[in-house]
RNA sequence: GCCGAGGUGGUGGAAUGGUAGACACGCGGGUCUCAAAAACCCGUGGGCUUUAAACUCAUGAGGGUUCGAGUCCCUCCCUCGGCACCA
């Protein structure tokens, strides 16, 4: 191949500005959204725009996407890849008291910042649609769909112990609130070892995270639980984050079982009762059982007492009559100051003090309560104890307490002093052990023989009730059903299942956000009157009538939130005022609860004063539906494309009900069109983002997305049909922050290499699901392949002519390569192959118009703009972005099959069959002859072994069957 | 403790059960140059060997299945991520 030096030499700088320029200019990236052909909407998590601006990691995951992004718009779809920001929330708004800015002007200088490196990058982002989730225009609708949440009885305020973090003197959502083991000097007196600690940090500062009691608003995403859990082996996520998901919304099954409790064994009780009148008597009856939740009912023969949270309402009720009673006054005050030291622990404290992994002291505490309940089936007498190992908020607050089979309970019992009854014997198989289809053997056979009551520790495995009346015999867990039957038959107890997701706590003590769309009239909540007892019925049925019923959550709603009202749509937005002061107070208020000028409104249905609600809205949930909003951008009137919106807001849909909005000019037989055009973009095809939004994001927007279909609003339930994880660019080890002083920006790698330098190099280091560490070590090795790239495409001279067979081979098994790399987003193994291929073609003797054209049109999902470049100098019509991805045919990828077989005195002592097409890229150049006698040379040797005798020879013949001559 | 992902040269990392280390970095040598940089060419897991060929040992440790194992199975060790008094 002849060298020319090129006309030009590569200067990205130049190529970079002028395609981008030229994208923009004839829009090619900006899809109609209404006549869209096989629309791929190719979604990435929009940024949270900190102070620092991007680092190299976000090209990496960027850059990556859009790569995958350009194979697809390639391969003929029309590719949808919007941008926004995620501009709202703590990060932001702390950098702006630091540099003592407001958060809207930092908001300002950030998102020019962030849009510049954003182009720099050169994806094909539509640049029409871009959103910030600060925009009034885009929280407008985060508030309404607050406003619907709530209306669907989703949304509620509540007292409940919620973590606050100190230092962001704001509560925080469960999800939010990560455990850290820490190293940290014991806080036992005269003890200085050195000890680890789990302690439940704020995610986002990693300050220990305090519980406090407040008045918060919630959404019930336990609602949810079931179908967030069911759904998800639908979804083709990576299963990574599947398992997140599931671990996160922690099924158990089990049973809930009512215990009684016994009144009669103190005369004060019995006292107490007959004092009392029929009525009061009836209420008493209700709370003369406790119930529990066990995952184990068929030990139920073994618990031998119960165990309640030191916040069970129960317990506190029961006390109080007690408390009547002269002689019980001290052990009431003994329990009543054990519940106080366990409540005003933190959730930390309460932990740190019994995980026994954590290596203090002796574990649990609690205190007898001095009450008894029966044990329904064994009819035995089970003392109740209140102690701090068992959860308020997890299953029903109460547990019978197995210690023969619980570890926990084991523990806890043979510290007090409590009775422990063995109720299953490990089963011993003894010619069992092969066609067994039952599960394990115990896990301890050493431990605890089943006869022995002086037990060592509790036996958790698997094995045959005992002890157990009628359900002798039966094993377990594999009959457990029988149990479970026998139970529900009895009236004991029923089935049920608890999980350990919590219900999504939206409110917060900040001042960057949405605020939270909601009116409190205190004169109406006087009267007892609620938004659903004054408003819910004239939309009950149309708007409501869902599949889910709403009836169970309505008696509650109209009690307990009372006074409250959505703010009605054609107010909103509720417009977050720029304040002078909105510092966090820490008291457990948000700034703007010090504006009356904010907070002082009028009630929409008595017309009173009334007070808004000066808590605003957890960032999340303005990313949990903003890949809706992107589709509607240009819409002010709809949140996004919903038929069902349109004809509840149009005034002359047919069949509808005209509904008069004076801001709503929606002409129903204008839009229906096209909202059904654009719905066919969703859900969205390809979702790819950070692997640590598993259970945040990715759950919320699954969890919006729900109630939006189940309101009629969208006609799919699941929002992302596939989800992959990218892996996270980290510096020495750690997460890149301006705290850490190890962001990495990528604007000085893009002035000295390019954007596809660097892109490309980003893609190649490592897999894209990984991630790594980042090291610019090999940065110049890109550069320079793009320049030889470069030399050889604009320097050569163009042959016309076909290639030949060998270097279609080459190209066809390239293309193959690269095409299955690309669609399973191995974009460092697609570049090698690309590199290899390069390695090939430039000892070629000549370069053909067919390899140039297909290696250009490989190359642009990686370097766009220097692709484009050359695809003008190889005076093809712009652009390389829209020509069609190279195809490949199958017959160049069987270069030979060949089999082999091993002979030896004519007998078959072995074979193997071999496609070179199947070939691993880094093999496909070799030699056949020299692949078949390798490998011929290690079953020959083995043969040797065997037989004692030497193959000597190899006989090849492609597509033919070889033997050895011996 | 439970769940998940891993452990391969000096480095990042390749390998549908089929020549382990593709591709790249780095390093060594060379061409060019007064010299350096750049560019280009050659080499580069260990052992053995002047070189080459050939041989041989190598994918955390140890077993197993197979004609053949980095890959599949079992046991163990280690690293990283998630969850955790969850009944």
């Amino acid at each position: 191949m002849q060298k020319k030096s090129p006309k030009v030499p590569y200067d990205p700088k130049t190529i970079e500005a002028k395609w981008q320029a030229k994208w923009q200019e004839t829009g090619i990236y900006q899809p109609d959204l209404e006549i869209a052909k096989r629309p791929f909407y190719n979604l990435m998590m929009f940024p949270y725009p900190s102070a620092e601006g991007l680092h190299v990691g976000s090209f990496f995951t960027y850059g990556g996407i859009d790569a995958y992004g350009r194979f697809k718009r390639l391969q003929g779809y029309t590719v949808f890849e919007p941008i926004g920001l995620d501009g709202f929330g703590i990060h932001s708004e702390n950098y702006a008291l630091k540099v003592g800015r407001t958060p809207q002007e930092h908001a300002k200088i950030s998102e020019k910042n962030f849009y510049r490196q954003l182009h720099a990058l050169g994806n094909m982002f539509d640049w029409s649609r871009k959103l910030e989730t600060y925009d009034p225009d885009y929280y407008k609708w985060t508030q309404w769909l607050f406003t619907e949440l709530f209306k669907a009885g989703f949304a509620y305020k509540a007292m409940a112990k919620v973590n606050f973090c100190p230092s962001c003197k704001t509560v925080l959502a469960d999800e939010q609130v990560i455990t850290k083991i820490k190293d940290q000097r014991s806080k036992i007196k005269d003890s200085n070892e050195e000890q680890k600690v789990s302690v439940k940090v704020c995610e986002r500062c990693e300050t220990e995270v305090e519980m406090k009691n407040l008045a918060q608003w919630f959404f019930r995403i336990t609602e949810y639980a079931e179908r967030l859990l069911g759904n998800l082996e639908t979804l083709d996520w990576s299963q990574k984050v599947k398992v997140a998901q599931k671990n996160w919304i922690g099924k158990s099954e089990g049973a809930k079982i009512s215990f009684n409790v016994i009144l009669n064994d103190s005369e004060g009780s019995e006292k107490h009762r007959e004092d009392s009148s029929p009525a009061k008597r009836g209420q008493n009856d209700i709370r003369l059982s406790i119930e529990v939740f066990t995952t184990r009912p068929d030990t139920l023969y073994g618990a031998t007492f119960m165990v309640v949270a030191p916040e069970h309402p129960l317990i506190q009720s029961i006390l109080d009559e007690r408390s009547k009673i002269k002689d019980q006054r001290s052990k009431i005050e003994e329990v009543k100051a054990y519940v106080e030291s366990a409540t005003k622990k933190s959730e930390t404290e309460r932990t740190e003090e019994k995980d026994p992994s954590a290596g203090s002291g002796q574990g649990k505490t609690g205190v007898f309560t001095g009450l008894y309940v029966t044990n329904p089936v064994s009819g035995e007498k089970m003392p109740v104890w209140v102690a701090d190992y068992v959860l308020m908020g997890y299953g029903t607050g109460a547990i019978m307490a197995v210690p023969a089979h619980d570890e926990r309970d084991f523990e806890f019992a043979r510290k007090y002093g409590l009775p422990v009854k063995q109720v299953i014997s490990p089963i011993r198989h003894p010619e069992q052990r092969e066609g067994s289809h039952v599960g394990l053997p115990p896990k301890r056979d050493s431990s605890s023989s089943p006869q022995n009551d002086m037990q060592e520790e509790a036996y958790t495995g698997v094995g045959v009730l005992t002890n157990s009346g009628d359900w002798d015999g039966w094993e377990m867990p594999r009959e457990m059903g029988k149990v479970l039957d026998w139970l529900e038959k009895k009236g004991i107890g029923e089935r049920m299942a608890t999980y350990h997701l919590r219900d999504w706590l939206i409110s917060r003590q900040r001042y960057w956000a949405a605020p939270i769309p909601m009116i409190h009239c205190a004169a109406c909540a006087k009267e007892g009157k609620s938004w659903f007892t004054q408003c819910h019925s004239e939309r009950s049925e149309e708007s409501h009538g869902s599949k889910r019923s709403f009836a169970n959550t309505q008696d509650d709603m109209d009690g307990a939130m009372a006074g409250w009202y959505p703010v009605p749509t054609e107010d909103l937005p509720v417009l977050l005022p720029e304040i002078e002061n909105y510092r966090p107070l820490g008291t457990g208020k948000a700034p703007l609860a010090s504006y009356p000028d904010f907070y002082e409104t009028t009630c929409p249905v008595c017309g009173g004063t009334a007070i808004r609600e000066t808590d605003v809205c957890d960032t999340f949930l303005d990313s949990s539906w903003y890949f809706l909003r992107y589709l509607a951008t240009d819409w002010p009137e709809m949140p996004f494309p919903s038929l069902k919106y349109l004809s509840e807001h149009s005034e002359d849909s047919v069949g509808q009900r005209v509904r008069k909005s004076d801001h709503l000019k929606l002409r129903y037989s204008e839009f229906s069109e096209k909202v059904k055009s654009r719905g066919q973009w969703l859900p969205v095809t390809s979702y790819i983002g950070g692997a640590e939004h598993s259970v945040l994001h990715l759950l919320y927007a699954r969890f919006v997305t729900m109630v939006l279909h189940d309101l009629g609003y969208l006609d799919f339930e699941e929002p992302f049909t596939r989800f992959r994880h990218n892996g996270l660019i980290i510096k020495d080890g750690a997460k890149m922050s301006k705290s850490r002083g190890n962001v990495i920006n990528p604007d000085e790698y893009v002035n000295k290499f390019g954007a596809d330098t660097l892109r490309m190099y980003l893609a190649f280091v490592g897999p894209f699901s990984d991630g790594g560490d980042f090291r610019d070590t090999g940065i110049e090795g890109m550069g320079r392949f793009l320049k030889r790239v470069w030399t050889m495409l604009a320097g050569q001279k163009i042959s016309s002519i076909a290639p030949a067979d060998s270097a279609k081979r080459l190209l066809h098994q390239t293309v193959a390569g690269v095409t299955a790399d690309m669609e399973e987003l191995r974009f460092n193994t697609a570049i090698a192959k690309l590199m290899t291929y390069y390695n090939g073609v430039s000892k070629q003797e000549t370069l053909t118009m067919e390899e140039a054209k297909a290696f250009v049109q490989m190359l642009a999902p990686f370097a766009p703009h220097m692709a484009e470049e050359l695809w003008e100098l190889l005076g093809e019509q712009y652009s390389v972005h829209n020509s069609h991805w190279p195809e490949f045919d199958k017959q160049y990828l069987v270069e030979d099959v060949v089999t082999v077989v091993v002979q030896i005195n004519g007998k078959m002592r072995a074979s193997f069959q071999d496609q070179r097409a199947n070939l691993p890229a880094g093999r496909q150049g070799l030699n056949a002859q020299k692949y078949v006698e390798g490998k011929a040379r290690k079953l020959g040797k083995v043969q040797k072994y065997l037989e004692g005798k030497e193959v000597k020879k190899v006989i090849y013949v492609p597509g033919k069957i070889i033997n050895f001559v011996t």
